[in-house]
RNA sequence: ACAGUAGGUCGGUCUGUCGCGCAAGAUAUUCUUGUGAGGAAAGUCCGGGCAACGCAGAGCACCAUACUUCUUAACGAGAAGCCAUUCGUGAGGGUGGAGUAGCGUAACAGAGAAUAACCGCCACCGCAAGGUGGUAAGGGUGAAAAGGUGGGGUAAGAGCCCACCGGGCAGUGUGGCAACACAUUGUGCCGUACGUCUUAUGGGUUGUAAGGUUAUGUAUACCGGCGCAGUAGGGCUGCUCGUCCGAUGCCGGGGGGUAAACCGCAAAGAGUUUUAUGGUGACAUAAAACCAAGAUAAAUGACAGACGCUCCGGAAACGGAGUACAUAACCCGGCUUAUAGGCUUACUGUUUUU
């Protein structure tokens, strides 16, 4: 399983992101809560898209909120084989980052994985 | 050697695995090659470029700046100086700097904070207690008490007069481009700070989410005609004058917002480095060489390990801890603030040795 992360797995149109917040559910799995929805494939190549989000709120310092994007993408790039599926659905994606600290690398991507495996179990269930 | 002062400068390196943005290329949808944060990218406090809109004018107001000369595209920035004050043994550092006619304020204490009389001193009146007047030499209060010391003078005193000293103002001379300094002459002219006020200079507004193009496609934008009507109202920085624009409805034309892509915008300019010359310096001139981030829910990374550096422990081997601040968003010049640790130049103080 390639690990490459391309531009069309990034959820960049801002329509789809409001969608995603007036529509998705959602869960948390500290440090991370996610906020995803299940739609249909509009054309055959479309993939998982997801964005990370890191508050303002909490951590003040840009250099702050650029270290954690950076590893909860890393995380996810790391271990997204784990959602993958090759039905005629696909997922919306958001990461927020909720702890007001910044947590280790080690203890993100456990928390990651656990949110990928539920995740899989969601979509296998939905196409059920 | 230690401690310090003022600048300048650097601010990690390497390996492996898995990745990202941009550019170019290819045997083209995956590869290859190249390249990819800062000295402050930060705060957004000034100045400029660039862009759009606006702009008949006058007066008042408002805001900023304010010693001198110089530098600069420009500045409220910088350099070199001057003066006052203050901190430091010192190298040096901090603060302030246009003008002052009038007006206002000066806590507490104190009789009194500016046309001073509480005590004291002197004169006169009174038996006395005390009263009237004169007096800023002495006392006490205070951040500050009407220049200081001495003498003359006087009822007692007072720049009332004189000598010396300090300051101000005016003149002259010398030095300096100048602020100013020094010398000298004259003049008894002799509290200070802040505010108000005055003067000079500058100031249109909004910021690249500016603004432009394209496709999709359609409003209460905009244009013309008729009418309410040159009315309501609005613009011209805030106000006044003045001046300009100017509605709702109907008819006809016309193409906006939103989301998207591209341009703006990515390699080149008030550029950087070195050398030379000029200048105390900021900087200028000349020559040579060198320049390659460009995202947009936002790339420049993640993990593992090694090295370096600093500190601690240790005789050593080595072990442990730490390795800052801060993430470009139109571009430049400054300012301010944050910053582990290191290098370096000049200088100061103390101690020791020669």
């Amino acid at each position: 399983m390639s690990h490459r992360l391309s531009k069309e797995e990034k959820l960049c149109s801002r329509k789809k992101i409001e969608t995603l917040f007036a529509e998705g559910q959602s869960f948390a799995q500290y440090p991370l809560r996610i906020v995803y929805r299940i739609h249909p494939k509009s054309s055959p190549d479309e993939q998982h898209q997801f964005f990370v989000s890191v508050p303002k709120r909490k951590f003040k310092k840009a250099v702050k909120r650029v270290w954690l994007r950076r590893r909860v993408r890393e995380a996810y790039r790391l271990h997204k084989d784990i959602i993958n599926y090759n039905g005629d659905k696909c997922l919306d994606m958001a990461f927020l980052y909720i702890a007001a600290e910044q947590k280790e690398y080690h203890i993100i991507e456990k928390q990651m994985i656990e949110i990928l495996r539920k995740l899989a179990h969601i979509l296998n269930k939905d196409t059920e």
